[in-house]
DNA sequence: CTTCCATACCTAGTTATACTAGGTATATGC
DNA sequence: GCATATACCTAGTATAACTAGGTATGGAAG
C-alpha cells in the first residue's frame, strides 16, 4: 500500500523525460527492484487524476508499426508539485523512522 | 496521510510498555517532532481495530483522583506484527527512496 | 496460420483507512 | 465559576488504491 505517495512516485518517474503509462509501470517496477509491481488499475487512474489536476500533460502518438500510446510529461505545476512531494516524503519518512527506530523507555 | 503505516506507529509506541490512548497520541506527537499530530478520531478507532485483531489487549484503570483510562499493551501477536511492519516499512521506504532519489535518464 | 503472450489502453465498482465533526465527562488553573 | 487540558467515544465522509473486468494490436511459437 502506497497510499498518499503514489503521486510522488509517478511524478518522479516522469522527471527524466516524457513516457507513456505502460513504460511508467515498468520503470517503477524495475527501479524499485519489483517492490512496487503496480496494477494498471492503480496507475492509469492516477495519471488521469494528475492530468486533471494540471500536473501532467498528455499527447497521443502512434510509432511506426506500433500501438497507440499516450505520452505524459510534467507540466510546470507538476515539477513544482514533485519538489513539494519530495520534501513531504523526506519529512514523513524521517518521522516514521524516529517512531519505529525507537525502543526507548517512556519519558518521565 | 499515514495510510497503511499507522498500525506500525501505534504498535511501536507500545513497544516500550503499556500506555493509554491519549498518552500514545502525545508520544507520537513528541517523538515525531510534531510531524504527526494525530486527531483522536484517527487513533482511537485504530486502537479498537488492533485490539479486535488480537494485536493489543486493554484493561480499564482509575488512578487515584484521576480520570478513567484504558491501558493498552502489545500481545504476542502484536509483537510479531510489529516486527513484520518494521520490515515492511524498511522495504517500502527504501523502494520509495530509490524512486524519488533518482533523476537518472531512462534506460535504453 | 492460429494461438498465446506481451504490449497498451480503459473504467465501474469494491474496500479499507484516515479523518471530520460531533458528543460525554472529570480535574486543574485562572 | 469558567476555560483548558485530560480522556474517552462514534457515526459519517472522503478518497485512494485495488479488483476485475473489457478492448485491441504485434510478434513469437507451434
Amino acid at each position: 500500500m502506497l497510499k498518499g505517495h503514489l503521486d510522488a512516485i509517478v511524478l518522479a518517474a516522469l522527471e527524466a523525460g516524457p513516457a507513456h503509462g505502460y513504460a511508467i509501470i515498468e520503470a517503477i517496477k524495475t527501479r524499485s527492484s519489483s517492490t512496487f509491481d503496480l496494477p494498471e488499475g492503480t496507475v492509469y487512474p492516477a495519471l488521469h487524476r494528475l492530468e486533471q489536476a494540471g500536473l501532467l500533460a498528455s499527447t497521443w502518438t502512434t510509432p511506426a508499426g506500433g500501438r497507440r500510446r499516450r505520452i505524459y510529461s510534467l507540466t510546470k505545476a507538476g515539477v513544482a508539485a514533485l519538489a513539494d512531494r519530495r520534501k513531504a516524503w523526506g519529512r514523513f519518512s524521517h518521522a516514521v523512522d524516529m517512531l519505529l527506530g525507537g525502543g526507548r523507555a517512556w519519558p518521565a
